[in-house]
DNA sequence: TTCGGAATTAGAATAATTCCATTTTATCTT
DNA sequence: AAGATAAAATGGAATTATTCTAATTCCGAA
């Protein structure tokens, strides 16, 4: 029924998809849980491979499934840097990326409250917003060059 | 030569190449031109349509090609919101985009001195950024739903 | 005016993601 | 507990944006 996930993990799991009338399934929660174990920005080419070892049967489709209901569930967040892979964070607080160009890391950076306001200030009125990305690119700590 | 720029824009662009030992030819040239001339965001796509109808045998890896050297130069800007085409922008000052998730259209906002200072604020010392991007989708004026 | 490197070209190749048709699974009903 | 039914998973093909490659053309300097 339901996989390795740590027990409070678990239930948010299980509420999130439940709420929605969506069904926990194993690929599911095993998809969901390498994305909070490893919170490295995998990709679905990463998660895919990370899965199958648990789920040795899974298919890219299914990870890509996988994926999209966990988006819609608000369970994990899609990053985006250019046009590169999408990559999968389950930070849900509000925050920024920073790419290292030399070793292709991702930093979370967290936004303040003061911050996040300002920016969302910018949006004009008869604007709606339900969606905000900051992100930064350039070089990180101990990078050459 | 050359192709149909507006002076100072001509000026501009043949001095940017110049600079970087890049050869101003009527492909970039034009390529450029059509950015300036329709300010919507278009897509390479959309530039190779445009290019095609004042320089006919233009190939899509021109207009590739021209695309990544100017955005090099700077003289245009990539944007990038999800996962879709990359689109490109002749606004070179600090601005986010909305894009509207009914119509797709894409709209600049300028992000003013003090906004722009507190988000550079947000990187961690050690770490340095050459660039910034923020962009919000939602739906914008007149967009039913 | 000729040479050499830079730019352009057409088409093939790549890579991430989505689609589709079929099979399997989970849950609900009885 | 068994069967029905709708949802989810599967494998492979298809799509799409972009990049690569090899051959040709062009420009600018000597």
């Amino acid at each position: 029924m339901s996989f390795s996930l740590p027990p409070s993990s678990q239930k948010t799991f299980n509420q999130s998809l439940r709420e929605k009338g969506l069904r926990p399934t194993k690929q599911r929660a095993c998809v969901y849980g390498v994305i909070l174990d490893k919170r490295d920005h995998p990709t679905a080419d990463d998660i895919f491979d990370r899965v199958k070892k648990q789920l040795p049967g899974t298919s890219f489709a299914t990870v890509y499934n996988c994926l999209e209901t966990l988006v819609g569930c608000g369970l994990v967040r899609q990053v985006h840097m250019d046009r590169s892979p999408t990559r999968y964070c389950p930070n849900l607080s509000p925050h920024a990326h920073f790419k290292c160009k030399n070793t292709g890391k991702i930093y979370d950076i967290q936004i303040d409250q003061a911050t996040l306001a300002r920016m969302e200030a910018l949006i004009p009125t008869g604007f709606t917003a339900d969606n905000l990305d900051l992100s930064f690119s350039g070089t990180g700590l101990l990078s050459p060059n």
